[in-house]
DNA sequence: CCATCAATGTCAGTTACTGCCATCAGTCTA
DNA sequence: TAGACTGATGGCAGTAACTGACATTGATGG
């Protein structure tokens, strides 16, 4: 009908965001966030495989700037220092938005299957940064550790420079991160004594994994 | 019609992983589940939030023997400890049912929605965990670092210990991964010297946050 | 002017959920 | 013991997220 609109895309990712803004992620329609784009909702789900993938589209870049960065690293350097090097890297990618990260960070605070969205795109990047790390030489147990470390250190990084008006620069925040991390894991006091298993009150067999005692024990088929 | 069957929920739960474990997750339908489970698929949603939520159950009684760990721990405990200590009464908590947990997480694993829901409870536990640090006293950035070090311990921890059929106990992976946390932090070599933050191309400025460029410079409204 | 191709529009259909109301058995109470 | 009440369900209609199959349209190359 209408002539053809370039850019589609961009014009939908920005409606999805007003629109989630104003109203909440639910009570948005995806019918409605097409309307507002200029296109049809089939067209909506052509370039997003759902509704939540529209505010997740810069996912994909960050991780490949982080890979290519621990990639690229000198192979003397310490897992742990790759790995922070390679978030402060990131965190320059992000560094000039800071007022859409906001509105976004906020948007995705809102709702909690956004939330789960966001978190498997770190779990994601978490794989591809611990894959990085043993195609450099680590060990599989150290490889996945330090990435998981550098993860929340850009999580929580993230948050500080997002959360706090007067806080300094995104890559500030992560190396403020870093160093706690260390000092954390340095101040251990543990000796080899294990604590008491039944600590909680919780006998040691029986219990229920990640889910409810019901059908723990036998191989649940009762 | 029938008469009253009693444990509907625990009906439904291993009805939901055998039929999740046979055909898959997306293959199954929350009626097939009900009909299976002897019930209406509108009394499966009477007893689960949404169709996922049948699998994460137990969530909650992990989350709180680990949070009561943390707040009955001695007082002059460095919090790395402490949070150590009490994945490793969470791990107690699994230990007994490890065939269970193995299925479980095959289930999970093959699909990305579960995957989200899995994150968001782990999520859900670090945030826990922080608030439970920080009510001893822990900083706001020691507590929400402190917390997510132990989260991916646990992960890690639980990864090793349900692929492994030669690993030991699930405390013993734990306790692997905690040391393996400390020794890797202890490596750094890193200097006060900040890695160059165009190291992979990404002008300073500029940039687009977690989303796509289109969105970044302007406030998004263009 | 016609064949073609890419980006869309149209439509019908499945499935996850939700609100509302009826039913049914067990219980409490006058 | 009849009647009110309550807890757990069944039934049903409706919304909205996706999906597959097919028609349309505008620009392009020959």
């Amino acid at each position: 009908m209408a002539r053809w609109k370039p850019d589609a895309r961009g014009r939908l990712q920005r409606a999805a965001l007003e629109l989630f803004a104003e109203r909440g992620f639910e009570q948005t329609t995806a019918l409605e966030v097409a309307e507002r784009a200029g296109v049809t909702e089939r067209t909506f789900f052509r370039y997003f495989p759902d509704k939540r993938e529209v505010l997740f589209d810069g996912a994909g870049e960050l991780q490949r700037v982080i890979v290519e960065s621990i990639d690229s690293a000198p192979a003397t350097l310490a897992p742990i220092d790759v790995v922070g090097a390679a978030m402060q890297v990131g965190a320059g990618f992000l560094e000039g938005g800071r007022e859409y990260s906001r509105q976004r960070a906020a948007v995705i605070a809102a709702n909690p299957s956004l939330q789960e969205r966001e978190l498997l795109k770190l779990a994601s990047l978490g794989a591809a940064v611990a894959e990085a790390l043993r195609r450099r030489g680590a060990p599989e147990l150290t490889a996945a550790l330090a990435a998981e470390a550098g993860v929340s250190v850009f999580k929580i990084g993230f948050e500080t420079w997002i959360g706090d008006d007067s806080a300094p620069e995104f890559r500030q925040c992560i190396r403020s991160a870093l160093d706690q991390l260390t000092s954390l894991t340095a101040a251990s006091t543990r000796t080899e004594q294990a604590p008491d298993s039944t600590t909680s009150g919780t006998p040691p067999q029986s219990a229920a994994p990640l889910s409810a005692s019901p059908l723990s024990a036998s191989p649940l088929s009762a």
